[in-house]
DNA sequence: CGTCTAGTTGAATTATATCAATTCACGTGG
DNA sequence: CCACGTGAATTGATATAATTCAACTAGACG
């Protein structure tokens, strides 16, 4: 569904770039960095934003790369992760629509970026952000917030990798995208996966085969269902949270 | 060196309020988020900065509890956490001079912060600091490049507890530690541990015995030399980065 | 001088990784 | 429309790194 083979290098062809955009009309404006843009403000930012198409499995930037633009994606899944030198990999996230791809401070990106499915990205040169933020102390304080955001995530998902077994991983996976899909105005009963096993092993700290047969005994204690390969159903949704929250209930 | 024992909690009696400092003489300004301040915001500051000594193993604060204030770590080391219910613990870092404690957005803590060592801590309200914010929009700025610097030093940690060795997660701590040092002023080649060897599992991701076991196999290597528990000192320090830096290098 | 806790070391266990087949889903081309 | 080919997912057998359980040692402190 989402990964259709060769991780063909982005061509030029393929990075479309669409031009300015209508701010206005964005539909995810309010879940986006953007929200701290007012009516008035609009116009400066469309003059600044930049509309990007990509297909899927390519990349956008790599780690180390000179950081002269964040996004924000407007629709699709990427995926940001560092490399280890024996090829090993950490993902670090999986933004999706409203999410900030890059950060605003520091000389270059500290992880790399690839698309999982097609994505469109508005681009905004860094350096022409600042000029806006000086006018506007909004868009500091929106940004603070989303780092801060990101930052209390890196922190849980640490507690993850460090400290869960297998079978928590996977639950605290499933439920985190299913609260992320319920934040969004779904359901939360039923996912729609962008990525493959690898990455979802390459995400939580395990190996793909150990996520599959985690992933079988789940169904199998009838926890979930797996319709087709990139649908997972959440069946007994409260047993996946006690599994998953092995947290403190504060 | 560091614990001395039974983790008694901290009676008020041990959290000495000893007055508002003065900030203009603070060593470490520099370092901490005041540096935004400047000469002629000081005063502000002072009269809404609290100093704090605490004991060695007293908490802070708690996951959960309502975030009423930040502060800046003056003196000491703190260690920030969070628990899961059977009692694991997930260290996220050891906060130590010029280190901010708490963040500056949401409502409750998202970790549980406690001494490692005596430390003096400043107590801002974050109600007042917020009320500051608002005519040094410098204060905003300086927050977004800590949160920044935070949340990629958490995505560094994130590889190392998804994806790495034992031995490499040991080598990356020390490395860690060793670089803290030199950015103080020190030399990185001698280090004194404040936190114990199950404290370090707590923030690697391993148990108390393996770390035991690697640093014991480092030594045997010629890598490091440990003339006191809490003292270790780095004698192949290349051959160590080489370890901890299965990373890519840029 | 004895007690207590942290640290180290050893032996046995286990969760997860690794290696190796199959099976499955899906797009392609006949 | 169906056979085929390809990559992903699943499943199984085995290996192994790290944990667990347990004993022992060494400082620190009363």
């Amino acid at each position: 569904m989402a990964a259709d083979g060769a991780t063909q290098r982005a061509a030029c062809g393929q990075r479309r770039v669409e031009g300015s955009s209508r701010c206005r009309d964005c539909e995810i404006r309010s879940r986006a960095f953007c929200a701290a843009f007012g009516d008035a403000e609009l116009t400066a930012l469309e003059a600044v934003i930049e509309t990007i198409s990509l297909n899927a499995n390519s990349e956008v930037f790599f780690e180390g790369d000179t950081a002269d633009y964040i996004y924000n994606v407007n629709a699709g899944t990427v995926k940001i992760f560092k490399s280890l030198q024996d090829g090993r990999c950490q993902i670090l996230g999986f933004p999706v629509e409203g999410d900030l791809l890059g950060y605003p401070v520091g000389d270059s990106h500290t992880y790399s970026a690839e698309t999982l499915t097609p994505v469109r990205l508005c681009r905004v040169s860094r350096a022409r952000l600042r000029d806006l933020a000086s006018g506007f102390p909004a868009l500091e304080s929106k940004l603070l917030e989303i780092m801060a955001g990101e930052l209390a995530g890196s922190q849980a998902q640490m507690t993850v990798l460090g400290r869960k077994s297998a079978p928590e991983r996977v639950a605290s996976f499933l439920v985190q995208l299913s609260d992320k899909s319920i934040a969004n105005g779904g359901t939360g009963a039923s996912l729609s996966l962008s990525m493959s096993r690898h990455d979802v092993a390459d995400f939580i700290g395990l190996t793909a085969e150990t996520v599959s047969r985690v992933l079988t005994q789940l169904t199998r204690d009838g926890l979930i269902a797996i319709p087709q390969p990139y649908r997972v159903d959440l069946i007994r949704i409260e047993a996946l949270r006690d599994l998953a929250a092995a947290e403190a209930s504060i």
